[in-house]
DNA sequence: CAAACATATGAATAGTTGTTCATACATTGA
DNA sequence: TCAATGTATGAACAACTATTCATATGTTTG
């Protein structure tokens, strides 16, 4: 994670003589909503804590991670019973494990040669949780809601 | 999204002759907790639902779509007033509102020849604002939660 | 100590993603 | 109708991701 991806290379030429927005009102725009855009400015999420909210949702933005989320919310693991579980190989599970060690959404405990993994807490799985009812509300369609 | 990767493609070889799990105890397993497999298996998370979630969190897992979503939670705008808001090029905010329009995250409104975006509802920002909570969180390294 | 085992890690590979460029489509106004 | 404008889209490219294989580290047992 944390891509450290060039924070915005190219700055589209289309705008780029139009950068200095917050104190150059005399800017050659054609017919953008002007205002609105400056209203918008100061609660928009900075690029920086945009990049550490993406990062946190790619750990939730992989199948096998979920899978192994789902295990460790019941009980503890040890990695090679997650492979049996999860039907594979321990040197995946275990790249899987240490991303999300990174993230510190797993801990770990070691016993003999076995190591214990578990979550963290709780609040991954309410977001879990959250996003399994919203998948299930937009499969029925049901424009109620909201 | 919805990548459509094979769906396991390769079972590993440590436990592809182990496969009958839920109805072969007799398995030559080395030491693993096989009474732990077994009691987690039945709220294992289907791979296909896993997919599914993953793909969700996959739309969130990325900054540019975050500071999208942050602007629309203010209120309605175009294509143009994005681009101009995130100094971004109008084709990839194009490209990224077409991915969550895609996923039913935004909904859009013809006027003339603006197409004006807005959230389809507020479920998506319940979410981000509980991950930026916990960002909070890990950020301070407070342990005292749950 | 040596063998077996559990886990971790690095390199390599195939697959996926996001942005850019070029271009197409649709709407408006002259 | 033609030109200008706002948006959409396809192809291409670079960057990133997840798995596999091979190997390394550390632990237990004989």
């Amino acid at each position: 994670m944390s891509k450290q991806k060039t924070v915005s290379p190219h700055v589209s030429p289309q705008i780029s003589e139009c950068d200095a927005l917050d104190d150059a009102p005399n800017c050659e725009v054609h017919l953008v909503h002007l205002d609105a855009v400056r209203q918008i400015q100061p609660e928009l999420l900075p690029i920086e804590k945009a990049q550490r909210m993406a990062d946190f949702f790619s750990i939730l933005a992989d199948p096998t991670r979920l899978r192994v989320l789902s295990a460790l919310a019941q009980q503890e693991l040890c990695v090679c019973d997650l492979a049996l579980s999860l039907k594979m190989g321990e040197s995946a599970i275990s790249h899987q494990l240490r991303v999300m060690r990174s993230q510190r959404i797993l801990k770990y405990r070691k016993e003999g040669r076995n190591v214990y993994y578990s979550l963290v807490d709780r609040h991954i799985m309410t977001l879990y949780q959250e996003v399994a009812a919203h998948l299930q509300e937009s499969d029925c369609k049901d424009p109620s809601y909201q």
